[in-house]
DNA sequence: ACGCAGAGTGTGGGCCTTCT
DNA sequence: AGAAGGCCCACACTCTGCGT
């Protein structure tokens, strides 16, 4: 075996193994021990964190940052990753910042400078834009970790009403529309929920046993509203204008039909809370959405309609 | 193109020290 | 005692430059 493809096969060995002693490894690669001290010390220059103790029991060991093995990427494989990477910059909060800035880096730093330069000039040529949000959410991360270890976390949120503690299992976090958001099992609530991440205020671990989630992920966690009895059926007509006005909503309940004449209807389960949100955006459509149902939302619809006469009536 | 000598590199082994 | 690790030496192989 060459000494390359022994020290790649010996960077995924120390990888996989994390705590091994140099005679083990002498025996699996069959060479000497002299030669595996050797081969270890080559990848500890090359970055592979390792450290060794001695004496009984001791060994080498593999620090929590591993090091993947050096992959070879086509220029066009290089440069989507690149740009992918740099399509992040937009958001405000970012549950791997540091990590995918300094990959960013690493990136570039080590492209040949004709690929460096293709990439400059494209930098300004293509973009996938979010919108830029002020507001930060600081525990991307922590929210992450607790969703993947099934961990219970009490979180302090605000929603559009109050304050509040809350116990809660993340089942994963996504962004949408430059916010992130944390579909989560909720303990006070009893039922899974999503959480504004920038709404929370303060994450710690709670003592709470953790509920079995572990078959429910993004995927399959259905719809974003809760489901009970505090649900109602939303129908609304839209018009051509409205149909496009709709397109551009982030949120997939209600769901969007379109029409092969290009007008359309709303129609899903919304929660009894989000009638106002819903009376508000129906206002904002003007005479481009016909709602019909349900009559809550009518109602509030209307009330807000002649509030607002009322200010501006002089 | 071929052969040769020398340099460089990889590897193995022995012996010893240091450390726990 | 048992592990890493430094130092030294020997051997095999590869690479490189040079002469023919």
């Amino acid at each position: 075996m060459s000494k390359a493809k022994r020290l790649m096969d010996l960077m995924m060995t120390v990888n996989r193994k994390r705590k091994f002693t140099v005679k083990e490894l002498a025996r699996e690669f069959s060479v000497s021990s002299r030669t595996i001290l050797r081969d270890l010390q080559e990848l500890s220059e090359l970055g592979v964190p390792l450290y060794s103790e001695v004496g009984p029991h001791g060994g080498y060991r593999v620090l929590k940052e591993r090091i993947l093995p050096p992959i070879a990427f086509s220029e066009e494989e290089a440069i989507a990753i690149f740009f992918a990477v740099h399509a992040l910059r937009h958001y405000s909060s970012l549950p791997f910042e540091t990590e995918s800035s300094s990959a960013l880096s690493k990136f570039y730093y080590y492209m040949p400078q004709d690929i460096q330069d293709r990439i400059d000039q494209m930098k300004n040529r293509v973009d996938f834009v979010t919108p830029i949000r002020q507001i930060n959410s600081p525990y991307l991360s922590i929210l992450l970790d607790a969703a993947i270890q099934q961990k219970v976390l009490l979180i302090e949120y605000e929603s559009r009403e109050k304050r509040s503690n809350r116990e809660i299992q993340p089942i994963g976090i996504y962004t949408r529309n430059g916010l992130w958001y944390c579909p989560a099992y909720c303990f006070q609530s009893d039922e899974v929920r999503v959480f504004r991440c920038d709404r929370i205020h303060s994450v710690v671990h709670s003592a709470l046993k953790p509920m079995d989630l572990r078959h429910i992920h993004l995927e399959n966690r259905g719809s974003d509203s809760p489901t009970g009895q505090e649900d109602v059926t939303l129908y609304a007509e839209l018009t051509k204008e409205g149909v496009q006005l709709c397109e551009a909503e982030p949120w997939p309940v209600p769901k969007l039909h379109i029409r092969q004449d290009g007008t359309g209807w709303l129609e899903g389960s919304i929660s009894k809370r989000d009638i106002l949100f819903f009376a508000k955006f129906f206002i904002g459509l003007g005479n481009e959405a016909t709602v019909t149902h349900p009559p809550e939302l009518l109602e509030c619809i209307k009330i807000n309609l002649t509030e607002l006469m009322a200010k501006y009536d002089c």
